[in-house]
DNA sequence: GCTTGTTAGTTACAAAACCAACTATTACAA
DNA sequence: TTGTAATAGTTGGTTTTGTAACTAACAAGC
């Protein structure tokens, strides 16, 4: 309760939202329209056509997601036929997931629409911007501000 | 997995989005354990603070949010007693929003957290990159980015 | 006056996210 | 070997959001 000196527009929480809202919205429009997916579910598409045969753990861990969220993105995304299961022989408890060839065809296609959308909002930026800007935010991901109180 | 130029890690709307989802977290953990709060409520509440008084609309313009999604946040923010509304007289279909004592002190205890929060995480930052970031995320705000296929 | 269109805000129903409890399997120690 | 804890993943019930339809009030043309 001190001096007024704040200002939403300066308060990184609120921007970083907010950019990430608009600059998500026309390529959300695009994978939804296209095929009907979630945001979870074109994460995952992503992280198996980028990386891969992957667990649903190791999604998790790497796009921060939680493992219900997984779950149910992996659950349609088999439904669609774009994805596989199959168990691990040695721990029956994992499962290894890897995209079918309907599966890598969606990927191929909306990575190539990603790319050209990341070129068109970075156009927006000049090069050395961009640079930075990416260097930022991975910075920014990790950060775990502890009490601020 | 062809020629796989393309890494998640760079995808803008994706590093947006885990910038943004990191940097919330905590604050939003306070709001919502102070004050029962949801993000919505939040911004409505850190609106008519910084503002004053404001009609539901003029909130959604400036903070980007949907009338259903300022509806239902002003309805929790009244009975909570943090928000009074008072019909227009000119034209009985706006309503003027205003902060009630109580909200007023929410807001001001909001905003001092705000405050050393946001400096907590630019810690992590130099004042130029800073500053930078800031503005470039102004930039990305207002990006429309039309026809990308 | 009426009729049509527009705007402010709300409500209803469906879709999605959240959280906690759950099953099944493995690990590990007494 | 048996009991306890840990891990992978799923399911159920509640909240929250999204979408579209709705009411109420104004505006403008005729």
């Amino acid at each position: 309760m001190e001096t007024d000196n704040f200002d939403l527009q300066d308060f990184l929480p609120y921007l970083l939202n907010q950019a990430a809202e608009a600059s998500s919205l026309e390529f959300q429009k695009y994978y939804k329209n296209r095929y009907g997916m979630l945001r979870t579910e074109w994460r995952v598409l992503f992280h198996l056509g980028l990386y891969g045969q992957l667990t649903a753990s190791e999604i998790g861990q790497r796009a921060r997601m939680h493992k219900t969220k997984i779950s149910r993105a992996v659950h349609r995304l088999t439904e669609r036929r774009f994805v596989t299961r199959r168990r691990d022989e040695d721990d029956r408890r994992v499962e290894h997931l890897a995209l079918t060839r309907q599966g890598l065809a969606a990927y191929a296609e909306l990575r190539d629409v990603a790319q050209r959308y990341d070129a068109e909002l970075l156009n927006a930026l000049d090069p050395a911007e961009a640079e930075l800007l990416r260097r930022v935010l991975r910075k920014l991901s990790e950060a775990r501000p502890g009490g601020f109180t």
